[in-house]
DNA sequence: AGCCTGTTTCGACGGATGTCGATGCAGTTC
DNA sequence: GAACTGCATCGACATCCGTCGAAACAGGCT
């Protein structure tokens, strides 16, 4: 349980893709991008990586986590589940808990594609 | 049909925001990052975002970007609508066509949103 | 005016997604 | 081992989403 299921492209590289807005994106790059923004389009997984990455030790059990929600608990744990299948986070069962933690380098994946032209320095000042 | 229907945050401030793994996301910011999000969530959406923004002097046709993509003409107009709403590009019509562009401030919300600890230099040796 | 091209909108359809209550499984405690 | 807690899975349901063809709309050309 504690494997990320998808072959997430360069998860131990960290910030490391050029950004989107420098050449088009081919297409199976863009099916596993797709996957990881498709986790991160509903407000309660957002409200859940952001808990998670900033509680206490950058992690988190499940416990800590259904609190904050009006939603079930089955409701949060299918949650969990779609982030930790797109490659977003990882858990491990210690004794009666299950703590879960971000992954970074997928984070800084996504931060870097998203990159605008004016933060890209080579783009400064030269269109193309 | 040239302005944005969303109320972006901090459309204008470019990188602003501080990192969600800082502190935990409130609900009604978590409700507008998804929907940006969401717009993203899609290969075929993915890849429009970097056509437009990687074209000849950052902004392109709805002729340029139909080819591409195995899908009927209606549904990149469907996908260009949805990225126009979620307030990622903007578009404009000239004469017979209809141009779009990036607005590079709301990838960099996203983009800043993202970065994971250990990119953020406060974060570095203070796990909290 | 009439036609042609480029783009959007409409209506419909099938499949994916978020949610729930009920149930099952894993560890702990008595 | 029996009961209890924490969490995941299951099955069902309503809604949302991506896709299409058909039709409408906008502007240029003859």
């Amino acid at each position: 349980m504690s494997k990320s299921e998808l072959p997430v492209i360069d998860q131990d590289a960290g910030a490391c893709c050029s950004p989107m807005v420098r050449e088009p994106l081919d297409e199976s790059a863009a099916v596993d991008l797709a996957r990881m923004f498709k986790a991160l389009s509903d407000p309660i997984r957002l409200r859940l990586l952001s808990l998670i990455a900033s509680h206490q030790g950058g992690e988190a059990c499940v416990c800590d986590l259904t609190g904050p929600f009006d939603v079930s608990q089955p409701t949060i744990s299918h949650h969990l589940k779609v982030l930790r299948e797109a490659g977003l986070v990882d858990s491990e069962r210690r004794g009666t808990w299950v703590y879960y933690w971000v992954l970074p380098a997928a984070l800084a994946t996504l931060s870097s594609l998203l990159q605008a032209p004016a933060d890209t320095p080579a783009a400064v000042g030269g269109g193309r």
